[in-house]
DNA sequence: GTCTATAAGGTGATAGAC
DNA sequence: GTCTATCACCTTATAGAC
């Protein structure tokens, strides 16, 4: 964290300030000092709270959007293969950023407007995935399925317990954090099992 | 909205403001704007900003939580229609208040320190439907699953897309508005499906 | 590049008249 | 109960020295 350069610094503070308070609660002030500087080298940097925000927010989405992608297309494995993979992974990058996915869904709900040309801008096609499930469907491999149902269905499962794990450990462990963890670590497979068994035929 | 005391508008304007903007986004002074009354009433009425965050927050907490506890004991339904039950009502009720599950979970995330009485408070007890899952598993009529997974399974199934409706729209449906919405709306049966097909046996 | 000092405007909250 | 006026503080952003 040291060893940073200062633009660096900058960036490392200002993701961990967003993603903790939000945007409107979000401080220059509180950035600066967790970079040990000064505000107006804030906006020496980046001119504004505004900017440095678009930078860190179209970081943060790019980390975990993308991630679909590539394991739909390897062709070595078969579709339960895919899923399985693919929600351990995910569920994996969730777990070492797990304040990320509901600061995204955040900052859409309230500053959508200025945000939208950064989505856009990622444009992921989910088409091949749709058209893989199609197939699936037609070899009889799974039971008919609206894609995009399914698609939902597997981003839910994976994110959703950590976007609601403040609320989930007390209705479900009465607060316990370990037995929290335990659960979300055992969902690597959980969530696997659960979609294909839903969908096999 | 006009015939209403003036506490009930600024509970009203209160809830709109919170809900779209967070708590530290919000503004008194466009509280009292959409109250048609000016700030220093609102002071009158409830002390400060964060009382009356508090009592919006409550109340919305209130309106979402509990009502898993009812289905789930009702006797003259077996498993699988409480199940369907629970998940369109559930579903209906997001649907008429999209906003709110993202703001609790927002706040949560954030202000947890003072929000975390009101959760104890409103004391969700799930170990009766935690009990019931157990005895589906020994009566052989559902797969054995841990409870707490399957509960967050169908929690996340129904709450999830509507929480990340702005990039579920744009990923799923290219921006298309309505196509979302006859997603959201078939997903009252779609979800019951979901869940049914993966723990029958 | 980095700092201190300060501007310019917003924000929650209160005092006091009616 | 409801209003206007105002306080005290906070926040983003900039000016200017080094």
């Amino acid at each position: 964290m040291d060893n940073l350069n200062t633009e660096d610094k900058i960036i490392q503070a200002a993701e961990n300030e967003f993603v903790e308070q939000g945007y409107s609660g979000a401080r220059m002030q509180s950035i600066a000092n967790k970079a040990g500087i000064n505000k107006a080298l804030l906006h020496y940097y980046f001119r504004s709270k505004e900017k440095l925000f678009e930078v860190i927010f179209k970081t943060a989405f790019k980390l975990f959007v993308p991630k679909i992608l590539g394991i739909f297309e390897r062709e070595d494995l078969d579709f339960f293969e895919k899923i399985r993979i693919f929600t351990q992974e995910y569920i994996n990058l969730i777990i070492k950023n797990p304040h990320i996915p509901g600061f995204i869904l955040h900052e859409l709900g309230t500053k959508k407007s200025s945000l939208a040309a950064i989505i856009m801008e990622q444009a992921i096609n989910v088409d091949p995935i749709k058209s893989q499930i199609e197939k699936e469907i037609e070899k009889g491999t799974i039971r008919p399925v609206m894609p995009e149902q399914l698609i939902m269905n597997i981003i839910a499962l994976c994110v959703f317990p950590i976007v609601a794990a403040p609320i989930g450990k007390v209705v479900l462990f009465k607060g316990d954090e370990k037995k929290y963890q335990d659960m979300i670590q055992s969902r690597k497979d959980e969530v696997a099992d659960f979609i294909i068994n839903s969908i096999k035929l």
